[in-house]
DNA sequence: CTGTATCCAGTAGGATACTG
DNA sequence: CAGTATCCTACTGGATACAG
């Protein structure tokens, strides 16, 4: 159980990548529209997350022959099914974390 | 929405964070008893970890002032309430990981 | 028993330059 | 446009020894 609990957040491990799952959960982008709409991702960072995500068969890579090369990402329905749990995650946030503030909140606050 | 969800992620990113809390959901226990039923994990790391999810208000340290020194550790009403979001991840891998395998398991299966 | 102090190796991720 | 290659820094976590 723990096992299974890891293996996805392992999957959600990266800094970005959370970040990368809610821009696609609202559309399929190219390669440089996330580079763009993500905070201060290096070009690096962004395709091994996005390799990442490919490979653990959350995100879709579809490379168009077309030059110049034009590449879109979009989730899968696996990546679509796992914004499930990490709604509840947020929800968890938003009920204890925003609403009764947690001791580290209280103290920066 | 992402900055609350990566707070939570956050909070459970140790490498032995989240058996952390599935062990104290069993129950209170010893500094010792964590460090023997938690695999491999270095004394360093332990203290670290729980420092952490105490200073995040999920797991509550009581010191035994007898010598010698007896430490418990127990989740808080806070953390026992992170193990319901935490069971939604659980449920989407044993439906998703364990039922239809991802790609990554079928390659090495 | 419950840590702390120190040292060390491995890894994540940024900066920059280069490629098909 | 969509990356790759290279270099570099910071942080995580293990090993070991020491302390109250």
């Amino acid at each position: 159980m723990i096992n299974a609990t890891r293996a996805v957040l392992d999957m959600l491990a990266g800094k970005w990548t959370v970040e990368i799952v809610y821009l696609l959960a609202t559309g399929t982008r190219r390669y440089s529209e996330v580079l763009y709409e993500v905070g201060e991702i290096s070009k690096k960072t962004l395709t091994q997350t996005l390799r990442s995500l490919e490979h653990h068969g959350l995100v879709d890579r579809r490379e168009d022959p077309d030059l110049p090369t034009r590449v879109e990402y979009s989730l899968t329905p696996l990546g679509w099914s796992l914004t499930e749990p990490l709604m509840a995650l947020y929800e968890w946030a938003a009920a204890h974390l925003l609403g009764a503030r947690t001791p580290t909140q209280r103290l920066t606050a």
